[in-house]
DNA sequence: ACAAAAGTGTTATTTCTACACCCATGC
DNA sequence: GCATGGGTGTAGAAATAACACTTTTGT
């Protein structure tokens, strides 16, 4: 069993990803259940003293997804003392989920980096626990199980955070195969915003973008009319990202 | 001579407050000219080990201005290894800017959270250097001496993200007088934004947001039509902070 | 009475919203 | 041929942008 080497680590700071996916209708999260234990985790890791921090965060979710080179953002730092639970440490040993050597070193306290990224669940491979958890899962947003700490809190924000980006980045590059159709990119938009958005308008709002481009090919093998596929155009993405939507002022 | 005491301090973990003020047409931050040095950095501090990062950066702001109960927000969190200079801690020891026995601690990697604040020039005490520094000033923007480190770059950045939020969030409140007129309120917003506006549109569309009351007295002694005097409706203003001005979904 | 800046109104254009109808496909 | 969902158009309302004239004030 390989526990970690904290003498390389940057002490008290640690990272947890928010991954989002997209799959059958459902905004997901990829979850970690901890080992011996029946609270869940967000995947997370910790600092190497040579290491960007940014670079480490693109390594957790490289771990776990084993995806790299995709949307990934710092969205808030947490830093109030009440996130250092007191025993909480001690539990983590009883579960053998640190070493009984490491306990010192979590017990300093940590404040944490949050980073959410979007990943397209068909591209990821099975999902990876580490050793501190016996399960690494998708978990639909409308249905979380307890959350170890203030990982709950963290999730909420990160949410929000996605939420509110909406307004001024495209999303779906990441979250939804190479190609797409309409209705598909649609749905995501209104799993993420939680309310219905009218089709056509949709439609009309989204091509104003000028982000996507028409396939010309279709999605066939449904008992309906077989809708258009699209993809994104990467250039226009990307520099639809940085210059952002809003044109408020 | 006070040096810190390094032993309650979180190890690592700093705070760099980006303090903006507006006046004579002029946005400002504050700076801090480091003592004997040609090199000014923006006003910071570090962690106490019982205390929330959020707080501590309030205290910065405080020591700095007088002011509190202020606009204040973390805006991102800096975690390059690239920030950590060889050689520097050294420098600081040989400024007296820190002392000999501090400079261990200063050679650690550091990661910096980067916090902006909205300060009314008036209200703001004569700005107080602390013991790193012989000056505590105002700087327009415009004018920016060459700072500390990457300074530079968290200032920009905090500029950047403050011109983002014009779009989702009303600003003013804290930035100018208790009473102001539209073409001050105006000249904030152009001067934030980098580009002129139309007077009439930006009246209509300021007086939309429905957060200001018109105070029925006008600022007189100019050569000219008087302006009318406005102060911010402090519930609709705050509100209007919490749900945000944007309705793009 | 004049210069300088504040205040107000209007119109054309664009964007948004709320709709209803037609079209393909598999069963 | 019918149920299901995809694709398109349009008219009214709202927001935006561009622009010109009148008012107040100190000198």
């Amino acid at each position: 069993m390989t526990f970690i080497n904290t003498d390389e680590l940057v002490p008290g700071l640690s990272i947890d990803c928010v991954i989002f996916g997209f799959h059958e209708y459902e905004l997901k999260v990829l979850l970690m259940k901890m080992k011996n234990s029946d609270l869940w985790a967000l995947p997370g890791g910790f600092v190497r003293k040579d290491r960007n921090v940014d670079d480490e965060a693109a390594v957790v979710l490289e771990l776990r997804t084993g995806v790299r080179d995709i949307f990934l953002r710092q969205f808030h730092f947490f830093g109030n003392v009440s996130r250092n639970v007191d025993g909480h440490p001690e539990q983590l040993v009883k579960k053998e989920i640190i070493s009984p050597e490491n306990q010192a070193w979590f017990e300093e306290r940590f404040v944490s980096v949050g980073y959410y990224a979007l990943v397209e669940h068909s591209k990821v491979q099975e999902p990876q626990p580490d050793h501190t958890s016996e399960l690494c899962a998708w978990v639909s947003l409308n249905d979380l199980p307890e959350l170890m700490l203030d990982h709950g809190l963290i999730l909420k924000k990160a949410h929000h955070t996605l939420r509110l980006e909406l307004n001024n980045q495209p999303i779906g590059l990441n979250l939804l195969p190479e190609t797409f159709t309409m209705p598909e990119l649609q749905a995501l938009y209104e799993t993420v915003l939680g309310k219905e958005l009218d089709r056509r308008n949709f439609r009309r709002k989204m091509l104003s973008y000028d982000i996507l481009i028409d396939t010309n090919e279709k999605r066939t093998g449904t008992s309906h009319k077989a809708p258009t596929l699209y993809k994104f155009d990467r250039d226009k993405y990307f520099t639809a990202m940085q210059d952002g939507f809003s044109t408020a002022w």
